[in-house]
DNA sequence: TGCTTTTTGTTCATGCCTGAACATACTCGT
DNA sequence: ACGAGTATGTTCAGGCATGAACAAAAAGCA
């Protein structure tokens, strides 16, 4: 209507959330977290795993024998997203299903021997990386944000204090 | 070789590093980085787009007229996924991609009409999501968090503070 | 000017994830 | 013991991402 080059007078700047602080803040955490999936994901490379496959691998070693169903819960992806990818590492020697002896509906996770090899490899590799990245906070503000976040993830998944 | 329900002894747990403070503070990150994307995704659907979709239209919101490539860095991905996602946001007229006149190469984006109104609810609709997330959070804590996860990114991202 | 290098965007094969539909197996009430 | 309801895992079609190969256009340089 009035100029050529910028159609629209576009939406107004300043009535943009990209002012707020809560709106910058969060932007902020959401870049971190992928920047790091990627930063981690191409330092897993070498091992010949990718960040799903780690996941998968880093609970089987913190909770050995848990089902399908509790892993995907815990990475929160569906079901489906285990039986496509949990195949792939049993394929590779990595890791070992075999089924509940009185549920024989669920087939419970283990890590085979080479598997754990594996993954406490790309742990430690996890940890330094870690290290690594959070040498611009001091102990006590990676605690703080750690503790700030678990509210808030309390707070997403529903679950508000009991005295609230 | 010892017992028979559980194969291997398992990695040593007292040498996870799920104690690790650094380690369990970022678990904590990602988790709500994750749950966040899934619900504000389902906050969006009732306005048809997508996370994806909107990422794209907030950021052509607030930089009308950025090229293809300027918009998947700020994403961080690929120059391909904006390729394969616009020419459905441009079919469903949100958007308009208009060549550059002075370099052919680029394809520079701008919201129509009916695209600046969407993205407007929709991120209407993003600030009311993130302020209720963050009730549990004072307007001080949240602040220090955005303002440690930049100090993070910069780390990621190589460029230490030139002082340094 | 003319050649090489770089930049921008597209296409294609591939991969992980989703959500619905399904088969199997357990559970609970009667 | 039986049947309805529920839970676990698998399959499949579809969607968004990647990364390499490609075409077109611009920029650098002799």
């Amino acid at each position: 209507m009035n100029k050529k080059q910028e159609p629209l007078p576009q939406t107004d700047r300043r009535r943009l959330p990209w002012e707020l602080p809560r709106f910058r803040n969060w932007i902020a955490v959401a870049r971190v977290h992928q920047l790091w999936k990627k930063v981690f994901g191409e330092a897993l490379a070498p091992l010949g795993i990718q960040l799903a496959h780690y996941d998968v691998l880093a609970n089987i070693a913190h909770h050995p024998g848990l089902t399908q169903q509790a892993l995907a819960e815990k990475l929160l992806v569906g079901r489906s997203a285990m039986s496509m990818l949990l195949p792939e590492l049993e394929r590779r020697g990595l890791i070992e299903r075999r089924g509940d002896e009185t549920d024989r509906r669920v087939r419970r996770l283990w890590l085979t021997e080479e598997g754990a090899g594996l993954t406490e490899t790309a742990m430690a590799l996890h940890v330094a990386r870690l290290d690594a990245m959070m040498t611009v906070l001091s102990d006590a503000e990676c605690d703080s944000i750690g503790e700030m976040m678990r509210r808030i993830a309390a707070s997403l998944e529903g679950r508000t204090e009991p005295g609230a």
